[in-house]
DNA sequence: CACTCACTTGCCAAATTGGAAAGTAAGTGC
DNA sequence: GCACTTACTTTCCAATTTGGCAAGTGAGTG
């Protein structure tokens, strides 16, 4: 008798995280800035949440060199892949009153 | 040019709100005793959370007698369902890499 | 050698949340 | 009538979380 929010992923449930890992599952890979861009965030707050992923294993960060210049490519490991779709599938559970059992209707 | 996270409701996207707007939208209106033990939260938390609520326009509360005793009845205003219609599907907007541009496959 | 790029880190200050416990308003039992 | 229970409500408080700003780092450029 679990209600399902428990099976939410609070790493990946912050609106900004979720949008990353969200970009990352579309893609193989994706670049920092490209991730700074459509998730429409600052470097700073990117950086720091994509510390937040790496730690808890969902993220894997990629340092490489594209022409001359630096840049950082970030990839959801297999572990994140899971959770993201199960904390999607879990927010599906939810938002469709699955767990429902005896209204009043009052 | 918005990330679909722009549209996310702040207010509904507390995992506790969620899953409490998600249960009144099931039903046309539900106990706050029942809503405590679908979404398994404490009198206190769901005591303030519907106040939140109810100050979002989203919830409206009922003082009703049932037998001889008090009960608090919760129903979700049409905004309150329109706010938890939109934010899932920004949510599903997100999931599914929608507002994705060019990755760039590093 | 100064400057830019591509992030990273440190330093906050604000906002959120929940537990514990006291408070309130009615109803119930003796 | 008084003590007790029900059904929440509110207060106090302490832990987290998050983002902005600004300084810092390391590599590449003119």
């Amino acid at each position: 008798m679990n209600h399902p929010r428990d099976r939410l992923d609070e790493v990946i449930h912050a609106p900004v995280r979720f949008s990353i890992v969200a970009a990352l599952a579309a893609v193989e890979s994706a670049e920092f800035r490209f991730v700074r861009d459509t998730v429409e965030i600052t470097d700073s707050a990117l950086s720091k949440q994509v510390t937040v992923l790496e730690k808890a294993g969902y993220v894997r960060v990629h340092k490489i060199t594209v022409g001359r210049r630096a840049r950082t490519s970030l990839a959801l490991t297999k572990e994140g892949r899971t959770a993201f779709a199960e904390h999607v599938r879990a927010l599906g559970e939810i938002a469709s009153g699955e767990t429902l059992r005896t209204p009043d209707g009052a």
